[in-house]
Order: structure tokens, then sequence, then C-alpha cells
DNA sequence: TTGATATAGTTAGCTAACTAACTATTAAGC
DNA sequence: GCTTAATAGTTAGTTAGCTAACTATATCAA
């Protein structure tokens, strides 16, 4: 994702919008705050996870098997619900097999399957990571209300809806 | 960045909190949703910029370019405002040479110097993105009034105080 | 003035993502 | 039942980012 260090003034904006008439002011501003806060939110984790030697991705692996009553998914049903690629996830899978946080298990009812099951050493690896994530999370938020968090949803929502717009929509 | 395609119900993020205390559920849900929204949103701008033959990373440059008055700027410049590494910027600015959308010029006063200066034909791509990228970008913030935008600056600004905690807060 | 240090840009090599193609297995249609 | 198509997982190769190290140039201090 773009890192955008130096977001545009005011008046940058508005030479744009001189030149580009189709241009919405504040809705460009806030579109680029947003992906501002985003990639550096992202990047705070990533530098949280890596105390604990994972990386986003893995991390999110171990957070969808807990999720399971049984601790057990499918490289297929994990790789859907993380937004990446089979092949990224037999690879996210290998690092996490080898560090011994989860196992994979041969499936006898479908020998194309694979289960794969959370680790005992992957349930304390979370138990580790977990508590420190969320603290972290909690001091960051501590300065946004219930109220404002309510509103930041409510307004999440109403850009996810507009996604379609900005996917199809034709050239003005 | 992560995906997240599958964020937890609200379920899910109890029995998390009833494991891991510390866990704010509301501040959780909505750094979740933050994340998801903006590398949607990321994913979508890819989509725009690549029908036009851009990525991210090219058309950002172009952009820092046209800011300026005199459409110039440095190789070490543009990666500090792009928030890209100096090695980055390098292969950036070979492609848009490559493309002749900037030139690279030999600086005689010190001669470590490079400017980059965005050419006609660079102009003339910025031209025919930007009011697309404008355009699709008006449409799908429609959906969010200009209050909602003002409080989502607001709650964004809260939130980027914030991550100072994140990144520096001991373990719980 | 000249030797150490800092700066600008590039190159080399690494990583984690991707797509496309491949193997093995199962399901479905004639 | 056999052939075709679909599915599960992996492998191979590409990409855009990174860090570290390198070259060339400029600056500073003894």
């Amino acid at each position: 994702m773009l890192q955008l260090r130096d977001l545009p003034s005011v008046e940058v904006l508005k030479k744009f919008a001189a030149r580009y008439p189709v241009a919405d002011v504040t809705a460009i501003s806030s579109f680029l705050h947003l992906l501002r806060v985003a990639s550096d939110l992202s990047i705070a984790l990533d530098a949280c996870l890596s105390r604990h030697g994972l990386l986003q991705g893995r991390w999110w692996v171990l957070i969808l098997l807990m999720r399971e009553g049984n601790k057990t998914s499918t490289p297929s049903l994990l790789a859907e619900k993380a937004g990446v690629s089979r092949a990224t996830m037999t690879g996210l899978l290998d690092g996490l097999e080898r560090d011994g946080l989860v196992a994979r298990v041969f499936d006898d009812e479908d020998r194309r399957r694979l289960s794969i099951r959370l680790t005992d050493a992957g349930q304390q690896k979370l138990d580790d990571v977990m508590p420190d994530y969320y603290a972290r999370l909690r001091a960051c938020m501590a300065g946004v209300d219930e109220n404002a968090r309510q509103q930041l949803e409510a307004t999440l929502m109403n850009i996810n809806a507009g996604l379609v717009a900005f996917n199809t929509e034709v050239r003005s």
C-alpha cells in the first residue's frame, strides 16, 4: 500500500481542483488521510508482531484457527478468509509448520484435502501475542470515544458501499 | 497490508475478550474495519491506475512532481515524500523514464545530484488519469456527507495521535 | 590541503505477495 | 464404467517493496 508521507495541503488540493474540475476536495482529503492512517497502523502492527517473531499473514492464520471450535481448518478456507491466494497460504503454512505452530494432518476421506490444526505451541504463541497486541490497540484507541467509534464504523460502511461505484463508474 | 476477508463477528470478539481480558472490543472492531476498508480502497485505486498503465508508486511520483512549481524535484526528496526508500525510488524513476513520463537531468552545481522533471508526456498522463480517479473517488464518497467527512478526519487524527502509544506501550 | 565524514544515487540480494501451471484426487455426465 | 470437468494443494517464476553495501562527489576540520 502507498505510503503517502507528504499529503497535499489545502492549497495543493485547490490547485489540482482548478485543473481537474471533477475533483471533490473533501472526498480526496478524507480518502488520503484514511489510507495514510491505515498504512501507519499496519506498520505499527507489523512492529508489534515482529517482536514475537510473527508477521501479519502468519498471525492472522493462527487467529483464524483459534476461532474454530476444534482449532482446525483447511488451506483453501484459510486462504479465502485471510484474503490471500492458495499459493501464498502454502508458504505461510510452511513457515508456521516449521516453527511448530500448526500441524498438517492428511484427510483419509478426501485424500486431496489437508487439515490444518493449531498446535499447543501455536496456542501458546497467541497467548503471548494477543494480550500485547490488545493492550497496544486499547492504548492507541483510548482517545476515540464510543460515539466516535460508532460513527467511524458507520462512515466506513458507507465508503465500503461506495467502492462499487469506484470500480464500475465510467470516466467522466 | 493484511487483507482480512473474514472479520470477526461479535461472538468471536467476545470469545477472544473472555480469554484475553485486556481486549477492548469496540477498539478492535474499529481497527479491523479501518484496515479492511483501506485495503479495499487501495486495491480499487490500483485497478483504476492500472487501466492507465500506472501503479500507485509511479502515479504518486508524477503527482509529487506536478505539485512543484517547476515540475522538478530530486530522487531523495521524492523518496521521502512518497514514503519509499531511495532504492525503490530509483526503480520507480527507471520505469517512468523508460516510458518518457519523467526525465533525469544532471545537476552541474552538485554532480551527485539529479533533477527529475515531469515531461509533457508525464503531464499528459496525469491529465488522463486524474479526472478518471477524481470522478471515481467522488462517486465512492458520495454517500458520506460533509459532516461525516469532518468527523472521519478528526477521528483519524485521534487514532494517529494514539499510534505513539501503540508503538511504545510496554506489555500489559 | 588533505584525510575523515556525510550525502546522492545506484546496485545486489532478500522477502512476501501474486498468477499460471502442474499433480493428485474426486465428482459428474453420457 | 469411462471420460471429462472440478477441486485441493504445491511449485515455478514474476513483481514491487526492502536493507545493506557500493561509487562518486562534496564538506569539514586539523
